[in-house]
RNA sequence: CGGGGUGUAGCGCAGUUGGUAGCGCGCCUGCUUUGGGAGCAGGAUGCCGCAGGUUCAAAUCCUGUCACUCCGACCA
């Protein structure tokens, strides 16, 4: 390829609104154009990366015996109806009807037609297991896009579905895609990425992991000890270690104006965590109110809290007088009935503690669940923090991260086979219901990844198994014959050998292309010019900076070929 | 959905007593220049987000609206 008639634009300055360097070296170094939100345009730099990516997705992805297919984008809104999807899903799924009127959607996610496809030819036990996959284009209304290509709207992905007949070959083959998935991040060219225990959200299903780049610009936060424990903030268990104290009396206290944790803590000179905080919610549906109970040092995972209710919930906005709530002063003990209570495991343990009396200016000290609440139960809500103890080792050893998500692996179980009704006869002649699998790649995202991980101030540095081109000539004077000939033989010659090079031949100051030829990426640079030629020579050097050579004019190509080949082995 | 911000040339931005639209980069022509985004000269490019209103006159003032964006909420 020919920079000259190359279309796209390379820039000094990126667009305002970039935040991450990734978005800005891409929109930079003209690899894609906006369009709207969360929506972009590829130009061939970034397209050809992509394609890149792919392959390498498609051959580990072969390589766990995959079976590559392809599903509609565009699917009657029937077929989600029979998984219940179709009304549980917000609006992030983009519905419509077409000319008949039959309600519509486009493909977020890809479970109801893997379903679909396999369920009325895998009817034996011997057609299972096996595994589909499609790397194809996926619309989701997300409610805010941003980082480029990190979050948008349309993108393309590599998704997979594996059927199995028992959980425990599905956890065997789970263990195969997790293997496949370090393969494929680590011959992207990624390095500082974990495998994090994650939560299921709307995928449903029990064990899951995501593929975590670790990066301060990332978007989810993970919690990470020492000892290999490793979990999304969303799904990080809080395990806590409390004081049991003495057994007191419950004592009403007066408490003048001590609405926070804070005033409390300083007006009874008590620590923390001897307080009981109470955070109000409410329930999405009909608003009635969920209060949680937790130690007065930790927060509240809404995610985890979530999932133990099984509804949507939201923080409260308004409490009224009548609900017999009063914010500050809120304690398990005379409130309301009627009001769901949430006791985090936080507070297990814990002889004598402090909460509110329900009542203004007042609370109660030496609160003994045991004593006073009676019987009650203990869920882990409670949201993860830097020093917490460990759930695996039991140290206090827990960091916490930033990463992006490039990868997911989930144990669906039988959730899209149930309700769709796939079944197969097994040994016995048994009607039985698969169990499934599926895993996802996001291919855009895993590109902006990469080049978030790999670059310098002035452009992304791609590696060689998934740059676009393998080598850039810089000619850097078109108009002195002598180069002239020297270049476009290198790129001949280059081209005859199967190496895929990116031609630089515009009539342009040496300072400009290279700053192009920053921005381009190519791992290998091959400089033509009056100087390096006076001596006969090439001058060839690497964008990681990591040597400048100055090669033979006679021995370049085969040079390069083969600097192509060592670099491309991992 | 809540809170901020912004819409003027491909990109970044100026534009207040309201008076027919400007700068830098980029683009086109010519000459000079040639190892880290060159210089000079000339040139092209605008529904000033959209719709109403006020006014002799609106990018500018008023009302409405849409879009984008950042932070949060949300999110395989």
């Amino acid at each position: 390829m020919k920079v000259s008639k190359l279309l796209g634009e390379r820039f000094k300055n990126a667009p305002k609104d970039c935040v991450i360097e990734s978005h800005a070296l891409m929109m930079r170094g003209g690899y894609m154009k906006y369009m709207a939100n969360g929506i972009f345009s590829l130009y061939t730099p970034a397209k050809r990366i992509m394609r890149k990516i792919e392959q390498i997705i498609r051959e580990e992805m072969d390589a766990v015996d995959g079976q590559e297919v392809m599903f509609p984008v565009v699917m009657p809104a029937s077929l989600w109806e029979e998984s219940g999807r179709y009304t549980s899903i917000g609006s992030e799924m983009a519905r419509w009807k077409d000319r008949s009127g039959n309600p519509m959607v486009l493909g977020m996610t890809h479970e109801e037609a893997a379903v679909h496809l396999a369920r009325d030819t895998a009817q034996s036990y011997a057609d299972f297991p096996f595994m589909i996959y499609q790397i194809q284009t996926k619309f989701r209304d997300e409610p805010r896009a941003r980082g480029g290509l990190i979050r948008v709207r349309e993108f393309t992905m590599k998704d997979a579905y594996s059927f199995h007949t028992s959980q425990a070959d599905l956890e065997r083959y789970y263990a195969r895609v997790f293997e496949a998935y370090n393969r494929i991040f680590t011959r992207c060219g990624c390095r500082d990425f974990i495998s994090v225990q994650s939560d299921s959200g709307m995928m449903g299903g029990s064990i899951s992991h995501e593929f975590m780049l670790l990066t301060e610009v990332g978007e989810d936060t993970l919690a990470i000890c020492d000892c290999g424990y490793r979990a999304n903030m969303e799904a990080a268990v809080v395990s806590v270690e409390n004081e049991p104290g003495e057994i007191e009396p419950l004592t009403e206290v007066y408490t003048p104006g001590t609405k926070t944790i804070e005033d409390l803590k300083n007006y009874l000179k008590m620590d923390e965590k001897q307080l009981a905080k109470a955070v109000v919610y409410q329930k999405n549906e009909d608003d009635s109110f969920v209060i949680v109970f937790i130690r007065g040092d930790l927060e509240v995972n809404e995610t985890k809290l979530r999932n133990y209710l099984g509804f949507e919930i939201h923080p409260a906005v308004e409490i009224p007088e009548e609900s017999g709530i009063v914010p500050g002063f809120i304690g398990p003990v005379g409130l309301p009935s009627q009001i769901r209570v949430v006791y985090d495991r936080s507070l297990k343990g814990i002889e004598s503690l402090v909460c509110g009396a329900n009542k203004v200016d007042a609370h109660y000290t030496g609160l003994n669940a045991a004593r006073d609440l009676g019987e009650i139960h203990y869920h882990d809500v409670a949201k993860t923090f830097a020093g917490a103890v460990c759930p695996e080792c039991g140290r206090p050893h827990i960091q916490i991260e930033k990463g992006i998500e490039i990868g997911n692996i989930f144990q669906l179980g039988k959730k899209y086979t149930e309700s769709m009704n796939m079944t197969y006869l097994d040994e016995n002649g048994e009607r039985k219901t698969p169990i499934m699998g599926c895993y996802g790649i996001g291919v855009g995202r895993l590109c902006a990844s990469v080049c978030q991980e790999s670059h310098d101030q002035y452009g992304p540095i791609w590696p060689m198994t998934i740059a676009p081109w393998q080598v850039e000539i810089c000619n850097l004077r078109v108009d002195d014959p002598a180069v002239k000939e020297a270049a476009d033989r290198l790129y001949a010659e280059l081209l005859s050998f199967g190496v895929e090079v990116l031609y630089d031949d515009r009539d342009i100051r040496p300072g400009a292309m290279f700053a192009d030829a920053d921005l381009f990426g190519i791992p290998l640079r091959a400089v033509v010019s009056p100087k390096s030629l006076a001596n006969g020579c090439i001058e060839i050097s690497a964008r990681d900076k990591s040597f400048k050579e100055n090669v033979p004019v006679a021995e370049a190509t085969i040079w390069l070929r083969d600097k192509v080949v060592e670099m491309l082995k991992l």
